[in-house]
DNA sequence: GATGAATGAGTGTTCATTCAT
DNA sequence: AATGAATGAACACTCATTCAT
C-alpha cells in the first residue's frame, strides 16, 4: 500500500525523496515536540524549506493525518503479517500489541479507534478506510484466539482495542533510564491480563520507582 | 495539606474564593482542550478577567503547576486513605488506580512519575514532594499486597507506577458511547494482570468495535 | 448614527479614541495603497499595535466592512442633509455627487451599487442597509429633479447611481498637478450630460494633456 | 505596431504562441482577478509552467506592463483608425471612447494618463511613446471636433483625456444584470455632456437601482 | 484588587522568484 | 527551451503577558 502518490502523477526522484524525509521528520518532531510543533521545526529537521513542505500538505492537519495514516498504516500491516505467519492467533495478538507500543502513534492523543479530538483525522477517509480494516483484523485475531483458548473469553476485540489505545498513548515514555524495560514489562502485564491462564515471566527484573525517575 | 497559601497570609474571602474558581476552570479546560488553552478563556470560565488570573499565577507555567499539584495531591490523599481504610493492601491498591482513573491528571501529557516534558512540573518542589509521599505509599501497598499473596512477586513499585502512568494517560475517553464501561473493563484487565491468581469477572459484557467509536 | 458601538457597552475612553484612529488609518490607508495593504501598516499609522487591531476587528474583512459602511454612511446624511437643505432636487444631486466625489470611497474598487468583489461587502448587513437608505434618497431625488425640469426624463435612479459610482471610483486622482481642478470640471462634464437644457459654465480653464501629467 | 520582439530575432513558432497565450491569459485573469492574481495563475490559464512566463518576463512588473502596453496600444490604434475612418471627429472620439470603455485596461488602477500608483508603468518607455501618441491623436480630435462644432469649446484634451481615464477605470462592471446597458448609458452621458447642443437619445429605457444590483 | 485593553513576539500560510531536472 | 519543485521573505492572525483605568 502505498501513500500520498494518488496515481498516475510519478513524482520526480528528488521530490519523492523529500516527501518521504518530510513525513519522517513530521512523525518525529510530533512525537517528541507534540501536536503543537512549528511547521518550520519540521521543515528544518528535514532539511527543507517550509514551502515545501506547503506544496506537499495544504495545510498542518493535511501533514499530520498523513503521518497517522503512516504509522497507522504500518500497524495494520504488521497485523496481517502476524496473522499469516504465527501459528496461534494469541502470538499475532502478542506481536500487533509490541508493535503498536514502538509506534508512538505520533500525535500523541491519537488513538486508533476513540473519538479523535483533532476533527481532521476523524474526517480523512484514508483514516477511516484504515481503522475499518484494523477492526476487521483484530476481530478475526480475538474470535480464534479465543477459540484456541488463549484468549480470555469474555472481552470482544472493542476490549483489546481499547487496550491498544492505552499502550500506544503510553508508548515508549520521554525519558527515564529504565524506561525501555518498563513499557515491555507493561505490556507483558496487560497481556497477562489478557490471557486465558495465569501469568507469563515478566521480562527483566521488578522496577523500583527510581528505575523510572533517573535519566 | 493545603495549597497557595504561603503561610501568614490568609487570603481574603472573595479572593479565596477567586482563586479556586480559577484553578476549577483550568482544570476542566485543560482537560477538555488540551495543554494549549488560551489564558483567557480559562478565565472566562472562572468568571474574571486575565489580570485577575495574573495575579494568582505569575504565569502560565505556575498556573498548570497548581492543577497538577491540587489532583495530584487528591490521588496521595485517597491512596493513603484507602491505605487506612482497606484491610487488604491489594484493595487499597484497585481502588487507587481506579481514581486515578478518573483523575484525567488534567494536563494530558503528565504522568505522577515518568520524566515530564514540561519543565515547570519536573522542577516544582510542592510536586516533588508529592512525588515522594505517592512513592512512599505506593511501596508500602506493593510490599505488602505481595506479603498478603494478592499481587505477583515479580513486579516493583516501580512497575506498579508505570502502570499508573498508562491508566492516568488513557483516562476517561473523549467520546464514544461505550467508552465509561470500557474505561472500567480496561482497568479490570490490568488489574488482573497483576493479581497473583487467575481472573476476577469483568464488568459489563464484551466491547464489540462500534461500542468504542459511536458517539 | 453611530458605529461599531453594538450598544450597551460604552466603551472605555481611551479605546474609543483608538478605534477612531483605527477606523481614519485605515481609510487612509487603503485609499492610499489600495486594498492590500499590511494589517501592520494600518496599525503603525494609528499609533497601535496590531492586536488592538484585531481586538476590534476580527480580520481584515470586517476591517474593511467598517471603513466602507462609514464613507457609505457619510455619503448617505449627506444626501440626506442635501434633500432638506436645498430648495431644488437638482441641487441636492450636485452636492451628493460633488461629496462622493472627495470621498473616494476608501476601497477602490468599492462602489455603493454594482457587485462588488469583495464578498463581506457584499454580505454585511450594515451595507446591506445603507445601500437602501441610499436608493431611497436617490429615487427621491431624481423624481424630484425631473419634476422641477432639471434632470432628463430618459434616465432612472439606477443610471443616476452608475455614474455615482464612476464618480466615485475615479476620485481624486492620485498625482497629477493640475488633478484637483481636472475631477471638479469632469464631474462638471458629467453633470451637464444629465441636465435638462444646455450647458453650465466649467470651472477653470481647459486642460491640456500635460495639466493631467505633470506633477 | 508590434511588441515584445525587440528586433532581429523572430522568435521561434511555439514560442511565439506561447507568448500570446501567456499574455491573453495575463490579460484575463488581471481583469478578473485584479492585480494581485498569482503568477501561477497566469501560467496555469496559459497553460505553460511558471518557468516559461519567467524566461519571457524577468518579473511581474514586466509582465503587468506589457499587458497594459498592449491594450493601450490596440487603443491608440483604434483611434487612429477612426480618425481616417469617420468623416467628422466627434464620431471618431464617439467610437474611441466606446471602445476605451469596452478595453478594461486590464489592471484595474491604471489610466492612460494620470499619475500611476505603479512605478513601472509609469517608468515603462513603451508605455511612454503610447501615452505621446494617444496625446497626439487626441489633440487632433478634440481640435476638429472644435472646430467642426461638435465637442463643447471650453474643454481641451486634457479634460476629454479624464473622461476617458473615467471610462476606462469603470469599465465593464463585474456583475449585474442592467451593468451591460449601464456602461452604454452612462456613456452616452457623458458624451452628452461634452457635446456641443443638447442631447442624443439614450440606448435602452431608465434605469432602476435594481437593474443594477441584480444578478 | 479587579478589569480588560494594548502590546508584540511567534506561527501558519502564501506567493514571487530561482534553479535543478 | 520548458517544467515545476524548492526557497524564503512577507503577511495574517493568535495569545501570553503587561499595565492603565
Amino acid at each position: 500500500m502505498i501513500v500520498n502518490e494518488p496515481a498516475g502523477v510519478p513524482l520526480r526522484a528528488d521530490a519523492a525523496r523529500n516527501l518521504r524525509r518530510i513525513l519522517a521528520a513530521a512523525a518525529e518532531a510530533l512525537a517528541e515536540q507534540g501536536g503543537d510543533v512549528p511547521m518550520e521545526e519540521i521543515a528544518r529537521r528535514a532539511g527543507v524549506g517550509v514551502g515545501t513542505l506547503y506544496r506537499r500538505f495544504p495545510d498542518r492537519d493535511a501533514l499530520v493525518v498523513a503521518v497517522v495514516r503512516d504509522s497507522f498504516e504500518t500497524l495494520v500491516d504488521t497485523m496481517r503479517e502476524a496473522q499469516q505467519q504465527e501459528s496461534r492467533a494469541w502470538q499475532a495478538l502478542v506481536r500487533s500489541m509490541s508493535y503498536s507500543q514502538e509506534l508512538r502513534l505520533s500525535t500523541p492523543p491519537t488513538s486508533p479507534l476513540a473519538a479523535e479530538p483533532r476533527a481532521a483525522l476523524a474526517a480523512d477517509p484514508g483514516i477511516r478506510a484504515l481503522r475499518g480494516a484494523f477492526i476487521e483484523v483484530l476481530e478475526q485475531l480475538v474470535e480464534r484466539a479465543q477459540a484456541e483458548g488463549d484468549l480470555r473469553d469474555d472481552v470482544g476485540a472493542g476490549d483489546v482495542a481499547h487496550l491498544f489505545a492505552l499502550v500506544v498513548k503510553a508508548g515508549r515514555p520521554h525519558g527515564g533510564r529504565g524506561s525501555d524495560v518498563a513499557s515491555g514489562r507493561a505490556l507483558a502485564v496487560v497481556l497477562d491480563g489478557l490471557r486465558t491462564g495465569g501469568h507469563t515471566p515478566l521480562p527483566g527484573r521488578p522496577l523500583t520507582p527510581t528505575d523510572l525517575t533517573a535519566p
